[in-house]
DNA sequence: CGATCAATTGACTTAGCTCAAAGCATGTGG
DNA sequence: CCACATGCTTTGAGCTAAGTCAATTGATCG
């Protein structure tokens, strides 16, 4: 229970509110590719522990399955607090990329806590008006970049959040699927795959094995994605 | 003043909150057609009194123009609180439709008083995740959704929003121009409008001027949409 | 070392984009 | 009040990027 204590993020409350927030907590392990089922009955906010994970809607599949997931909304990793709110129509789950420790809070039972601690409650809301933010820049991308400006974003994006690095040269290992990185970004596997080929004949990215990826020249691939440079046409779409 | 203080979207707070929310929240009245220009020094809550308003990105124009934008992150109507983060690389700006009244709060001033104030706190985090929510919703519908689709979803939920019912007939005006909707749904303004001719001739959707539409049978639309229909929280955005 | 499943590559199809030309609303001036 | 002008909208005819189908290669693990 020390290590779970340990793993709440919030420990500086004034009456200590990490320790009512325990209370309300629940611990969980996954397994690599099992999947935290939804409860239909609450909205949630889930705190990454270690490992990573990724965000999917509609999976059919039962809890603990790699099988294809149509949509996958976010990936997210070790630090993060990911909102699941209940859903009518489809079902949001979070399903472990790699082996995930995480804590669970029902939104509501959290909310009531934090209720008396306005230092823990900005906080939460600050993150997730960042993630609104996330969601919209990706959002973005989605409605109007081609495939090459999605992958070299999502490398570079990539590169910032695993590989802690944002400019030069940068190697890490991709926790999730070509699949997966399809699925976030509304491309089939072989598109992502013929974007991989290509940047890397382009010489901007290597790979070695199916998850490690050594990025050459971010700056590059940062201008690839038509974040950094806008072209001189307005991209598509 | 008086208007304006009723304008405050909170008003119930324990010592007045909404007394101190005014002092920090600023009125503006934009025409149809600006723009609030952006503060590159400070994140925004926005709270929309009336009219309605499209948040856009890296709109290249002048404050006060129609010109082509080239992405409509969201559309907001009476009611809304929009949070308009402070961006390095795109510019994120607000312009209305119709003749807008708006409440424009710095997002730390804002937090700072609502902080002592937890329902207001906590009702502006459950907006945000709200938010969120339909932004990720609408993600899924970027990254894996036909044109037909897209469109049928963006009528429902107009349905919903703009003329208040979820199923059956409806009948309301588009405040937002064919090239808005495209640039929300990441699709051709070519494509809008032929999509738009299809629904016709399928007998699902009537138009009348540029922007009566009447909708004969939501329900059908909504399978076209191939989504679930919206039961009490819309999915829009 | 072979079984298995992810990733790659190739050939072909297609939805949506581009370029181009009318067709209509809506608002203005005569 | 009607005619005209402007700019939104619709329609048409190719084109292209990405999807689909199918086969091969390659990685990983028992």
């Amino acid at each position: 229970m020390e290590s779970f204590r340990a793993a709440v993020p919030f420990g500086n409350g004034p009456d200590d509110t990490a320790d009512r927030l325990c209370a309300v907590g629940r611990y969980r392990a996954l397994e690599r590719g099992c999947g935290l089922p939804g409860n239909p009955s609450e909205d949630r906010l889930v705190y990454i522990a270690t490992g990573s994970a990724k965000l999917v809607a509609r999976s059919a599949a039962s809890s603990c399955t790699n099988a294809t997931n149509n949509h996958v909304l976010a990936f997210h990793f070790a630090g993060d607090i990911v909102s699941v709110l209940r859903q009518s129509d489809a079902d949001f789950r979070l399903i472990a990329l790699s082996d995930l420790e995480l804590v669970i809070f029902p939104s509501n039972q959290f909310l009531d806590v934090a209720q008396d601690d306005p230092v823990v409650l900005r906080s939460v809301l600050t993150r997730s008006l960042q993630a609104l933010h996330r969601s919209r820049t990706k959002m973005m991308q989605l409605g109007h970049k081609s495939a090459r400006q999605r992958i070299a974003d999502f490398l570079v994006s990539m590169a910032y959040r695993i590989g802690g690095s944002t400019r030069g040269k940068c190697e890490f290992a991709l926790p999730m699927s070509r699949r997966d990185i399809g699925d976030s970004l509304g491309l089939k596997i072989e598109t992502v795959s013929r974007q991989f080929t290509e940047l890397r004949e382009a010489g901007l990215v290597e790979t070695e094995g199916r998850s490690i990826v050594r990025l050459t020249n971010i700056n590059k691939l940062a201008e690839e994605a038509g974040t950094a440079l806008p072209p001189e046409k307005p991209p598509q779409n």
